[in-house]
DNA sequence: TTTTGCGGAATGAACATTCATTCCTTTTGA
DNA sequence: TCAAAAGGAATGAATGTTCATTCCGCAAAA
């Protein structure tokens, strides 16, 4: 970086970056958390960075300088939250992937006729697709890197076998194809991750009407 | 590194190597592909190593040394061939876009009834991308990749469009939803991408059954 | 004062690419 | 027919660059 007046900043310079009395401050008012207790705000920022780089130009092409940089804070910054680059894609990849799965499954009807089920389903995936763009692609892009450590997999294929049980209950309900669930899965899962990728790259215009005939037409793909 | 003159170029597709033609033209004369030689068997090494470790670990996380050990050539050598990376890369993805679209388009049945051409484009695909595992993995790795250049930027597009064209026929003989054909074939391509995917990652069995119910589903989900 | 968190220059490893050299085939000259 | 020279292809150690990670001096808090 090329300021040096960092000392005195006390104002965001486009990136959530505040150096750390404010923070420090709050802390102190609450008596909590006191002394050692390392900015919660950097330690996002920092995430937040991370998710975008990595999701833009994978992880091989995203440097841990640029991540700090654009973090707003020091390349050796970084490691005091994270052991290593392979920590923080972890890292990243785990707070998204517990983001998603609390967005699909939270309060979810599953005594609801099938039907509405699946629909709930689809647009609460694309509501989080929308809302989390860059981490709906992330999560896509990483999904079986080789870097991804055994906590990571483990939450992806708890996601996977929660996925399945969906459609499984729905064939129980004589309402979808008999066919194996992890095949319906993939079939839906991944047609909704074509269309916003599409979407993404401006080769698709994703709007509303469009995802609802999209459902619709995935639906008809995997109902009796 | 834009040689014009490759006549002779017998092999794949792709940036041909600048200092070819004379000594190929002496070759061509005497009638025989023998003894001295810039081989295209070696050119055709590299290409195909750099498939393998490409699609297996990207871009970015591939090294060129790793490429010329698996290729069993020298680190200097794929320079003689391909100007850097970048153009190993592109030559790579245009060579097999190529070998896609042949695949797909060679005779296809532009007259038969729409069901009949959806299912000759399902299992054509499914036979590409049995046949050719990596390459059908390289090409959705690196679609929309930033290294891509102009060139299979428009090869990508040229694919694209004929696929659309597919759908607006039988959209036109009233067999599929009249809904954008960018979406139906988006839903179709990416439905099988995600279901290769995830057969090549272990996560799902792709027996010829599960292909041909898997190919039903995605009529149903694009028919009227 | 001491402790703690921080930034960013410093470091060594790994990378893409180059180039002086070797190797091999063909051509030349007898 | 063969010896030797020519010349282009192949090589891999060398090069300069970029990267992930470490280190250390400084400033704020305790």
């Amino acid at each position: 970086m090329t300021s040096n007046s960092y000392k005195f900043a006390l104002t965001s310079v486009g990136v959530p970056c505040l150096k750390r009395n404010e923070h420090s401050f709050l802390k102190f008012k609450k008596g909590f958390f006191v002394g050692r207790d390392e900015s919660p705000a950097k330690r996002d920022a920092i995430l937040k960075a991370a998710l975008d780089l990595f999701s833009e130009r994978g992880f091989h092409g995203t440097a841990m300088p640029l991540v700090a940089e654009r973090a707003g804070v020091g390349a050796g910054t970084i490691y005091r939250y994270f052991a290593s680059k392979e920590a923080l894609v972890n890292a990243v990849y785990q707070q998204w992937k517990l983001a998603l799965r609390e967005a699909i499954l939270h309060d979810f009807p599953f005594t609801a006729p099938p039907r509405e089920q699946f629909r709930t389903f689809w647009f609460r995936l694309a509501d989080f697709a929308a809302k989390n763009p860059e981490a709906f692609l992330f999560l896509e892009l990483h999904h079986h890197a080789p870097y991804l450590d055994d906590e990571s997999k483990t939450m992806s294929e708890r996601g996977r076998g929660e996925f399945h049980r969906f459609f499984e209950t729905g064939q129980a309900m004589a309402a979808l194809k008999p066919l194996p669930p992890e095949l319906l899965a993939t079939l839906v899962w991944s047609a909704f991750v074509g269309l916003f990728k599409e979407s993404r790259a401006g080769q698709v215009e994703l709007t509303p009407e469009r995802l609802a005939e999209a459902e619709t037409c995935c639906w008809e793909a995997v109902r009796l």
